[in-house]
RNA sequence: GGAACCGUAGCCCAACUGGCAGGAGGCGCUUGCUUGAGGUGCAAGACAGUGCGGGUUCGAAUCCCGCCGGUUCCA
């Protein structure tokens, strides 16, 4: 067998281990210590997996085979998260059933993954559309029900008339969809809300508990966006008297309260409805066109979008300011969010930028109170407000100090803040506050293809669960799952499931129609996993409490939020009921970087899509359209199906076999890091597991000692890939073997069996088959999988002497050779020796030694 | 505009707490042998002084400051 013949080996292999059940977890095995590893389960698309599937899947399963061989007890499943929208698209384009293209897709999805060699245990395998899955979706959700935390409110959605249905924000690309780009407009309807702000703080302390990256958890940190301030009441003037109402402010800088210079109210403030209708604005008609205008605006077009501030003045109301009486407008203004604080800021345009701004289109006062420490207005101090002169918003906290702004003039912006607050409080005109960016989570859908709510809503009025033993409660069967056009969900179509009779009682009801968000089924599957066909609870507390929290997760950044964010929360929620044991899911988590593709384009910036590109001497050429010919310049880019740069793993694994891919796409480069695929690269890991091979079936394997270089060189290669996986350097472990083998392999060589042994034990988590191959050849009737992973012999790596670069005045004069536990002045006596170092010391003065004992000699001459 | 990370041969990338850039390894390139073959295999070799400019140090790819370029996140 001089052949590597992947493809005949790859089958095999795959094949016994699923006949064995070779890698069926245990849920527990007496004194073997258990590792949870998970991977970010797939959606399964139509268009099957790409490469950058198999990179996180890879490294996940390289780990879990190699701390099998370490004695740990390794649950590593696999599923699929197979509601959703991309599913329920095609089927209304195609007219299948989402049913079937996503059984379709779930069955090639799981073809291509065996096709690697992953050793995923199978008899967990989950998918968030079976009905035994989303059972406990929905019982989860009834807890979360229970609890309060799910209500029903009328919030604002991206509603696209011409799709005939809402859109999440991700499908909305500047206010038209992303599909057909029709008009979206934003219109209140009813929604199930999840209330995650009640957990806001815990979400946000909890992530310091964690080992994630640095940057995902400041991530979530902004998502959730504690910030610290006061609520502030405000009076308010009606037609020039004092009326009864006060408008409550929230602010983060209540220290420049001396400088607040007019309000601004959101469009859709309770006040403004309240004044407009007891005809107390004299402008009633621009502030309604406004606010029209206003409602049709997403929040990001409102905030992030808006450069140009717009906004319409109150006629009619004045506010006044608690702390120096001051009357100031009122503005209402689409920069203002309802949904953030209290809906209505007090605007100090001296010290924010947007206030700023907004000043400036209506030409308002704007006064200073916060100077620079060190300018002139800071040192004078004038009691009385001073107009502001700068061309922007000052707002250094860190250097300002408070001027004009009576009690607290002279202090920095920090004192002041404690020191206003405890004057509001004492006047009974506010109190400090702590407020959250994250909002509630919008959790219902009007589609499909996703789990129905387990909600009645009765003829009397009330609303009531689905009771527990009547769980699931399946998605009706439906001809017609298309939108409705009226924003009314596609379930309410199905009447028979959708009214219902209190058998008990009589009472007549309607079912709720509104279905779940993708995000739902992903937010407890590793939960799932653990126990996975239990029909009495969703996992059995015993084996949760063996297997959580997850010690590893690896995953795309692009959930940094969101999904990990939800997942965090319903952990949290289920932790408060005692359901599961950790108070956070996942330990670890590492991200692993895009894998990106090659594009060329011309020297004016045209991409130039690959199959219009012509090769001559191995350099690439093509023309813009109606352009002339040019050399095209290589660089990586996102692999799109526009560029005609995707590369399929089908057929990666067709011409070099899985454990080439495999191995390739832990050799390019860190984990982490985003890299290019380059064909050339699987080439050269191609030639390699060839030579392993060759190596270690056509050389004579000779029952003899090994030599002491052999000894080095073997034992060397153990230590690095052993230590590099365990730190998931999985690159350089590679390039240890690489370095076995280059030493190792050769005609007329023969290999020590001990050698051969230990190097396809540390080569088969990373080429599974082909180590188990090997393995086999060299007489071992079972499974390389729960061999105990190479131990290596430190005696082995010792030398006696060592050699060590000498410097003279940092520059490298020469080396010389000396015993490894040589002495300083041993070293110093044998550099001085040394020719061609003594040519720089004669004549000159040694100042000083410096002898770093195993690492360098370094003379300082005068 | 702000923040974080990164910048090492033509390319992907190594280099432990500052301590030899005989670059770990691979791709590509050159040369020789193998070969019917510019294919395959084998062997040998060339190519950078670490984005740029300062600083700290006996010694800096590594630490500090400024600039340039890239990526990502926030605005």
């Amino acid at each position: 067998m001089s052949e590597y013949n992947y493809t005949e080996i790859e089958k095999k292999w795959q094949k016994f281990w699923l006949e064995h059940k070779t890698f069926k977890t245990p849920d527990h095995v007496e004194g073997k210590q258990k590792f949870y590893c998970l991977d970010m389960f797939p959606y399964p698309s139509g268009a099957g997996l790409h490469v950058g599937h198999p990179e996180g899947y890879t490294a996940t399963d390289i780990l879990c085979r190699y701390k099998r061989m370490k004695g740990f007890n390794v649950l590593h499943p696999m599923g699929w998260d197979a509601f959703g929208l991309p599913a329920e698209q095609y089927a209304v384009e195609t007219g299948t059933h989402p049913a079937i293209t996503t059984k379709k897709n779930v069955d090639r999805f799981r073809e291509q993954i065996r096709a690697l060699g992953f050793s995923y245990d199978w008899d967990r395998e989950v998918n968030t559309t079976d009905p035994k899955y989303y059972k406990w979706t929905q019982w989860i959700f009834e807890q979360l029900y229970k609890k309060g935390l799910a209500y029903v409110a009328e919030v604002p959605v991206n509603w696209c008339p011409a799709l005939g249905t809402v859109l999440a924000n991700e499908e909305v690309i500047d206010g038209r969809s992303e599909r057909g780009n029709h008009p979206v407009i934003r219109r209140p309807m009813r929604q199930w809300m999840l209330k995650i702000t009640a957990y806001a703080e815990r979400l946000l302390a909890g992530l310091d508990t964690l080992d994630w990256p640095e940057g995902i958890k400041e991530m979530q940190r902004n998502w959730i966006g504690k910030s610290t301030g006061a609520l502030v009441d405000f009076g308010v003037l009606c037609g020039g008297a004092p009326a009864a109402e006060k408008i409550t402010v929230y602010t983060t800088r209540c220290d420049t309260l001396f400088g607040a210079t007019y309000m601004v109210l959101s469009p859709e403030h309770g006040l403004v409805a309240k004044w407009l209708a007891e005809g107390k604005i004299a402008n009633a008609d621009a502030v309604k066109a406004y606010q029209a205008k206003a409602a049709a605006k997403s929040d990001l077009e409102r905030t992030e979008l808006n450069k140009e501030k717009t906004g319409v003045k109150l006629e009619g109301v004045l506010g006044v300011n608690p702390v120096n009486g001051g009357q100031i407008p009122i503005f209402i203004s689409d920069y203002v969010l309802a949904t953030y604080g209290t809906g209505a800021i007090m605007a100090v345009p001296a010290h924010d930028e947007r206030d700023f701004d907004f000043a400036k289109v209506f030409d308002l006062p704007i006064v200073q109170v916060v100077a620079p420490a060190d300018s002139d207005a800071a040192k004078t101090a004038s009691p009385d407000p001073v107009p502001y002169t700068g061309d922007t918003a000052f707002t250094d906290i860190a250097t300002g100090v408070m001027v004009s702004s009576g009690f607290i003039t002279g202090l920095t912006v920090d004192e002041a803040r404690v020191k206003m607050v405890d004057w509001l409080v004492e006047k009974g005109v506010g109190k400090a506050q702590t407020q959250y960016k994250l909002r509630d989570w919008l959790f219902s859908r009007q589609r499909y293809w996703g789990e129905p709510f387990p909600v009645i809503h009765w003829e009397d009025g009330t609303q009531g669960l689905v009771d527990e033993n009547d769980l699931p409660l399946t998605l009706p069967e439906l001809a017609d799952y298309k939108p409705t056009g009226t924003g009314e969900p596609p379930l309410a179509k199905a009447t028979e499931w959708v009214n219902v009779v209190d058998p008990a009682t009589g009472k007549k009801g309607l079912r709720e129609t509104n279905t779940m968000p993708q995000w739902a089924g992903s937010c407890w599957y590793y939960l799932r996993y653990i126990d996975p066909h239990n029909d009495k609870a969703f996992a059995d507390p015993a084996l949760l409490k063996e297997w959580l929290p997850v010690d590893l997760y690896v995953g795309g950044a692009e959930h940094a939020v969101l999904h990990l964010l939800y997942a965090r929360f319903w952990h949290m929620v289920l932790f408060d009921l005692g359901l599961v044991p950790t108070p956070e899911p996942f330990q670890r988590l590492v991200n692993q970087g895009m894998i990106l593709g090659l594009a060329y384009k011309t020297s004016r910036g045209v991409l130039i899509p690959m199959d219009q590109i012509t090769w001559r001497d191995g350099k690439p050429y093509g023309a813009e359209e109606g352009g002339e010919e040019e050399l095209l310049t290589e660089f990586p880019a996102k692999m799109s199906k526009s560029l005609k740069n995707v590369v399929n793993p089908d057929d990666v694994v067709r011409d070099y076999g899985a454990d080439s891919l495999r191995l390739y796409e832990m050799f390019m480069g860190p984990l982490q890091a985003v890299k290019p695929w380059s064909t050339k690269g699987v080439e050269g890991v191609f030639r390699f597991l060839k030579r392993v091979n060759k190596m270690v079936t056509e050389q004579p394997i000779a029952d003899r000692a090994l030599t002491k270089d052999e000894a080095k060189t073997l034992n060397a290669t153990i230590k690095k890939v052993d230590e590099d996986l365990a730190s998931m350097n999985f690159n350089t472990a590679i390039s240890a073997m690489m370095v076995f083998v280059n030493a190792f392999a050769g005609d007329g060589k023969d290999l020590p069996r001990e050698a051969a042994e230990k190097f396809v034990l540390c080569l088969a988590p990373f080429a599974p088959h082909l180590g188990e191959e090997l393995w086999q050849f060299l007489g071992h009737a079972d499974t390389l999988a729960y061999e105990p992973f190479p131990a290596f012999d430190p005696a082995a790596l010792v030398e006696s002497e060592i050699e060590v670069p000498v410097q003279v005045l940092g520059k490298l004069r020469g080396r010389v050779k000396v015993p490894v536990d040589a002495k300083p002045p041993e070293m110093e006596a044998a550099a001085r020796a040394n020719p061609d170092v003594a040519k720089f010391l004669e004549g000159k003065q040694v100042v000083k030694v410096i002898c770093v004992p195993k690492k360098m000699v370094n003379f300082v001459v005068r």
